[in-house]
DNA sequence: TATGAATGAGACTTCATTCAT
DNA sequence: GATGAATGAAGTCTCATTCAT
């Protein structure tokens, strides 16, 4: 996920009291928006649960959009830490094992954020479509870069083809499925991903034991 | 798909001008939801773009949420029939064609309808959820008869897991994914069916030539 | 006053009853906007003098400024149909005959319609200062074409100046003082111009008489 | 200029520092009145340009509005000033010559201080109004008195008409004028109360020689 | 039945004023 | 006293919905 510019805050509060209410804004800023949608929730609302005035949301944000903003923000950078920690895991692993565990991960902390769900789902306005599709780039572009260190002689197109299904693939699922979907559904989602790329991981393996 | 408690439609015209002017109000709304948004999207864009006054409207639907409602039957019901289409075709097709096809023919209707993707996307409100959830487990009911026509032996838990997943994983890409989508990418996406599903169908074969 | 483009009006109604409507909220407009200033009228206020809702001033104007713009236009034209009809009496008049009746009808103008006083003076706003200067250069060149007809002799330049001075000391004083000014204040200011005018009207008469 | 009943200030400060802050706050004031307007202005605007902070703004004044009063006094007050000036010069000095010091002066002070016009254009308020008539009414009475002074046979009511057509002409056309008046149009303005006011003079310089 | 003018609730946003630090 | 964050009343404007014609 490339860095961002910083959200438009108008304010960055030094003071631990106002620290905690920007927080707290900003969580009940996304609650309302995962709820009822962007456009559908209202500033009073978001005041209301993060136990405000409305004049103090408007004192950090200078709109509604730039809430919204704050939140992307926000999420863009769990996900980009979530991804740097799953990869960043040293020793020989099968692909197998890591894609279990990248998807153990990546459903955990999709149920654990409602919000980010109802996020990219409202993401409709053409600013922030952009900004998920540059998303999705660069994660097919880490995700091409993973099957490169184990598949070195898999031509590049080839690579970026199945590194872009299997980033749509599992955020698409991710996103429309995660939160009813069953510990069977995932082990058959993960036995789905195992087959697929079980040819192209046996290729190298041949080829190492000859 | 199942019943539906008929939709919120204040009249059904008889008249041959009247159902005209229904037709001309619902694809114009589906429009113009697609455009801008559920919430953006003015009653008096949809009559204008409808050709008719917003009392016209007011005539066929209570309120903007019941065009909504009318949209997504319409769509429900042109999936629906897609679904009938596809599974009529007699004689014997092989699981991956009958695959391809299947997928062929929804990433076309994606293609050709692209206010079913927005719709989807604008669900959000906790009504339209429940929709969507019935929508998919129709879907996946049938698919699961269609696994248990060819395989018989399958027990019915495992066959509703495949089915879930299959389900799931086609709907999410198509609502994620079909427009940007290159061939090479549906290509892929379609092996990857393929191999997940062969063990399953090769267990049928070898149990079939014994 | 020259010709001004067509108020930002949103809807020009035809029924008697929208017409009707829109007057009354011109005139409450206008008389809201001369007794608290156009910053200080509230758009709610001018609804309910006008006995109509919100949604009914938003109808026929944009934004407030159109309001304030329309008021303008309005009295642009009374101001201009006064002038026309001051300036088109036929027949030989008296210099002092002809400023005395202006002075007059100007004072009567001012005196039925209070609210042309607050407009000018509530007239802040950049944009409307140019509108004024071009209102005043306007009357200023008017007025030195009649004393040109009647001083054709006296260099321009120096018409100009004395149009200058006669068209600012009217409009000045009927902003500031007209709803309080006496009859005998009023005698006076005419004395005041015929006695600084006489001199030039005699320069004529002198020269006439050789 | 009356007496006018004491600001409203919260404070007299007694320390420099206080004082300077005070003077600071209100010229901040003026200005910003000035460039946007007194509805336009805000708290925020006038403390930041003074250089403090809106508690500080408050401890001085109660509210906006005691802000404006404050300026107005103080350019009352500066008036007032103006005026003693002129009128304590002693030693014969002609009508002319005496109208003529006081335009010049009043010009200068009108455009050393564009704060004053658009306070006095920015009135409107039913409680301002009343100050700006209590302030041309001590003038017009302190004019009478130099008529007086010069023409004691003058009746007095003759005497206040006269003064009330003289104060009111120079001040309407120094608030409507001053800023873009040329000096051609200022000396035919002088020209304009020399004629006006010459017969008056003369009568008294005829009845002296007899 | 069709029209579209009228209505007014409700959304966003600003900013005068208060008050805890 | 000084500061500036917090508050919320109030203003502008939109638009779903009603209803007279």
């Amino acid at each position: 996920m490339p860095k961002r510019k910083p959200p438009e805050v108008r304010r960055v509060p030094s003071q631990a009291r106002s620290q905690e209410r920007l927080e707290r804004i900003v969580d009940s800023a996304a609650e309302v928006f995962a709820e009822v949608g962007f456009e559908a929730a209202t500033m009073e609302a978001i005041a209301v649960r993060a136990d405000t005035s409305i004049g103090s949301v408007y004192q950090f944000f200078p709109n509604k959009r730039a809430l919204l903003y704050a939140i992307a923000i926000r999420y863009a950078e769990r996900v980009q830490d979530l991804f740097d920690d799953l990869t960043t895991v040293e020793g020989s692993e099968s692909w197998d094992a890591f894609l279990d565990r990248t998807l153990d991960a990546l459903v955990a902390f999709h149920r654990r954020e409602p919000g980010f769900r109802a996020l990219v789902r409202n993401w409709s306005s053409q600013e922030f479509l952009a900004q998920d599709e540059a998303s999705m780039k660069e994660f097919t572009r880490r995700t091409a870069a993973l099957i490169a260190a184990r598949l070195p002689k898999m031509p590049e197109a080839r690579r970026t083809v199945i590194a872009t299904v299997l980033v749509e693939n599992v955020s698409a699922l991710l996103i429309s499925t995660s939160r009813r979907a069953s510990d069977a559904v995932i082990t058959e989602w993960k036995s789905m991903l195992h087959r697929w790329l079980a040819p192209y991981a046996t290729a190298r393996a041949k080829r190492a034991s000859r």
